[in-house]
DNA sequence: GCGAACCTATTGCACGGCGG
DNA sequence: CCGCCGTGCAATAGGTTCGC
């Protein structure tokens, strides 16, 4: 697919050069290192943590004297283009990748409409070639009359001022590419035993206790007040695991919240130190409270079945046990397991673990930086793509962030343990299995 | 049925601490 | 003294829920 482009790169030794935009930052370490292997043209790669918006107009001449293709984020170009640092006219061929992202006021977008188009306008013929390439034309949910479609479409068109190209089907992509076997998991979906629902009354009087506390300690309302919200949000993330994951996950995520050094900054920045405290002794209450209901020297993973009957998994995530222990024997599995929530990907990292007979596979989770549940910094990111790429890691659980960009080449089993929120998001997904022979799993609620 | 408010997730950018 | 790394901030997209 990306060939087809270098054939125009190729030929340009002139002062024009060539622009790759990616959306993400890790997308232009990726993207560079497949031009520069599969062309000999000089790639430069920028990104904003380089520091390139105090670069002046000397160094970017610079960059323009050493480079032929330049791989950067879409905001960069767009700085550089309103400070004229680049001009339009020298770019020769203008690749958006994932430009289905070009809409309302994405960088994308506005690069287009800000340059691109003003220059049409005044009929200059000096305009970049414009490649757009995406697995997904469509990124909404809501859009699903093929009238929708059609004008998505056709906004795209305006906007990117080129042309939609689709392969006639898969069958000719079949050639080239392999698609997944799309298999569908379903389960029986059982409510939590009589027992186990008791605990959404204990969790909830423990909030209520805690609030309490709180109000009786006279702190300015503000301080209160936001940590009450916090309480609350962390029951409510209490019982979504409960009636999602079952008890014992809920426990380890207790466990991991209550845990100094994993949450340190929990949902927002509490600078108070007494209103972090008191959120944390919730998490820790709450383990204690839900320990209780666990069996002395029960050890999970024994027996999967008595396990859900017990209400201590569900069977969503016995149901995603068996399927992975399915491929047990696969030589080089690599596998990776999209969620919802991250805290969803934290605590099933820590279950596939223990478990027994996944011993010996490497097991990580994955998840942005920025989202409030302090988790992983990029280099951290890098590092575990890396392992995986090496067969060190066998099985990533991840949120949507490895859904696009970070192309691992070899990745032969996807499970979408949350369903797929949209077209897009299936797609991408199901686009990270393309070894022959791969498959693809949906967990389906019966 | 439609819009407002809220939630989760992402990115880039600025600042401050720490170590070579 | 400079560069790496972590942290906080603002902006954005998309979904969900609730109220009119």
């Amino acid at each position: 697919m990306l060939l087809r482009s270098y054939a125009h790169c190729i030929r340009k030794p002139s002062k024009y050069i060539a622009v790759f935009l990616v959306p993400t930052v890790v997308l232009v370490q990726q993207q560079a290192e497949v031009l520069e292997l599969h062309t000999d043209l000089k790639v430069g790669r920028f990104w904003g943590e380089m520091g390139v918006d105090f670069w002046n107009l000397n160094t970017w001449m610079e960059k323009l004297e050493m480079f032929e293709v330049f791989v950067m984020t879409p905001q960069i170009l767009l700085n550089n283009l309103r400070h004229t640092f680049f001009k339009l006219e020298q770019i020769k061929l203008l690749v958006f990748d994932e430009c289905h992202h070009a809409r309302g006021k994405d960088p994308y977008a506005c690069i287009m409409m800000e340059f691109y188009h003003p220059h049409i306008r005044s009929s200059s013929i000096n305009v970049p070639r414009i490649l757009g390439m995406t697995a997904s034309i469509t990124n909404t949910k809501g859009s699903n009359s093929p009238a929708d479609y059609g004008k998505q479409i056709s906004d795209l068109e305006n906007l990117m001022h080129s042309k939609v190209y689709t392969v006639a089907n898969e069958s000719v992509l079949a050639d080239y590419i392999s698609f997944p076997n799309a298999r569908i998991k379903q389960y029986n979906h059982l409510d939590i035993p009589d027992k186990l629902s008791l605990l959404f009354v204990h969790l909830e009087a423990l909030k209520v206790k805690h609030v309490e506390d709180l109000r009786d300690l006279k702190f300015d309302p503000s301080t209160v007040n936001s940590s009450n919200k916090k309480i609350s949000k962390l029951r409510d993330t209490f019982l979504f695991c409960l009636k999602e994951l079952g008890l014992w996950l809920t426990i380890k995520a207790c466990e991991s919240l209550s845990n100094e050094d994993h949450a340190t900054i929990f949902w927002g920045q509490s600078n108070d130190k007494i209103g972090e405290k008191i959120i944390r002794k919730f998490s820790h209450d709450s383990f204690t409270l839900l320990s209780k209901n666990v069996p002395a020297g029960w050890c999970i993973g024994d027996d999967l079945k008595a396990d859900v009957e017990a209400g201590y998994l569900t069977a969503k995530v016995s149901c995603l046990v068996r399927s992975l222990l399915e491929y047990r024997m696969v030589q080089n599995l690599r596998c990776i397991v999209f969620v919802q929530r991250v805290v969803t990907a934290i605590v099933l990292q820590s279950l596939l673990s223990q478990l027994k007979e996944l011993s010996g596979w490497g097991i990580q989770y994955m998840a942005g930086n920025r989202c409030g549940l302090q988790s992983q910094t990029r280099n951290q990111q890098m590092g575990i793509v890396d392992a995986f790429r090496d067969g060190k890691v066998n099985i990533i659980v991840a949120t949507q962030i490895l859904e696009e960009g970070l192309d691992v080449q070899s990745c032969n089993l996807v499970v979408r343990f949350d369903p797929a929120e949209n077209v897009c998001s299936f797609i991408q997904s199901r686009g990270r299995a393309r070894m022959q022979g791969s498959d693809y799993l949906i967990l389906v609620k019966r």
